[in-house]
DNA sequence: GTCTATATAATGATAGAC
DNA sequence: GTCTATCATTATATAGAC
């Protein structure tokens, strides 16, 4: 198991070095990020970083494999209380895993290999959680299971990167904010069950959007 | 009407400058991007940027202003053809846009006051679209409306920050490739119209999310 | 292992000629 | 208005003492 919630103070230089650089890279982004503010936080010297860890783009690795080996190894996601386990009910049980999380959706942030790798983990998670729910008989995937998988991944990291604004739009602070999490929650329900389009609209909908089974009769 | 799809190279070169700016910007991000690319980009020199927008800093708000404008004056989000015109489908018809939809993203990428901006404009014209939606009888939005509007908006907003991944996911390059498109119109389409959660896991959320007016039960 | 001091490179911004 | 040349700052990374 790894270690996440130790008392920095009592760890080493080198952990304390990747713990801080976790940190200020989820709160400021990779590039807005100085090696000396990161020494600064672990309490060391700018040179003992580059000694530890040859430079700062190694540094990101070793925050990178960290972050990622925590989410994906332990599959924390999927250890969420409560009938439906989503990530943000997850991270509202487990406060100290935050700066992980908000490690890597600075990743998403940053694009290129490390959101790719990033969102991958999204969808396998996603894949994994829903997969099991539906054996449990509590929902029904639609025919397209990648596509429904991609966008329910899309929808989770989305929301994760859009952060404290849309907690903000809605009168709170934080996502984790109970009345944020539960008029979020409320609405989702409610758009996932009832559903939002009419009968006829869907049927409209149907027909412009040409699924390949009904192809034949507009070409 | 703003000038958008003319030949870069007839305009003078103060927007020659912007719109370099505006690309470089929408495709790297603020940081990533120098002054001498932008110059070398639009063909001056990189004094005859800060000659005519002070700073860098300038140049963006100078940015930012243009692509705001944009949207949210021309409303461009609503011109969109189709029945139900989404972002997605707005921009596949509307290619020269492209730059100025990715320059917002990066904003929202960026966070800050930016992002805010961004992200509220993304809320009012989900706010108009959905409203005119549901007075033509095509869906009917919950009852907490501004939570629906804001998902809605993040679920938009979200998508386009993924940009790229999403697509890949999908063995597609890009959101606005067809094949793309349609496999992510009909899976929406099918969430939000039958639903996704069974009858029973959809009362069990609704008693375990306690909505205020459920509350006396519990507490 | 850890620190201080410094080399080196890049960037935003300035000054002044044309 | 436009350019070239340059300054001043900042950041990564190195070198060598302890």
């Amino acid at each position: 198991m790894l270690n996440v919630s130790s008392n920095p103070a009592d760890l080493l230089p080198q952990a304390r070095i990747r713990l801080a650089a976790l940190e200020l890279f989820g709160q400021q982004g990779f590039d807005q990020t100085t090696i000396r503010q990161i020494a600064t936080r672990a309490g060391v010297s700018p040179g003992l970083v580059i000694h530890h860890f040859g430079s700062k783009n190694d540094l990101r690795q070793a925050c990178d494999d960290y972050a990622y080996r925590l989410f994906a190894e332990e599959r924390v996601y999927l250890k969420g209380s409560g009938p439906m386990p989503t990530l943000e009910r997850f991270m509202a049980d487990h406060p100290d895993l935050q700066p992980v999380l908000a490690y890597l959706v600075q990743c998403l942030r940053g694009g290129g290999e490390g959101a790719e790798r990033v969102y991958r983990l999204f969808c396998s998670l996603s894949d994994e959680m829903l997969t099991e729910a539906e054996q449990q008989g509590l929902l029904s995937l639609p025919e397209d299971r990648q596509a429904a998988i991609a966008v329910f991944a899309a929808w989770a990291a989305g929301l994760q990167m859009l952060g404290d604004l849309f907690a903000r739009q809605l009168g709170g602070q934080h996502i984790s904010d109970p009345d944020v999490m539960r008029r979020y929650a409320v609405v989702t329900t409610e758009l996932l069950s009832r559903g939002l389009l009419s009968a006829s609209f869907t049927d409209m909908l149907r027909s412009v959007i040409e699924p390949s089974d009904h192809k034949e009769s507009n070409t």
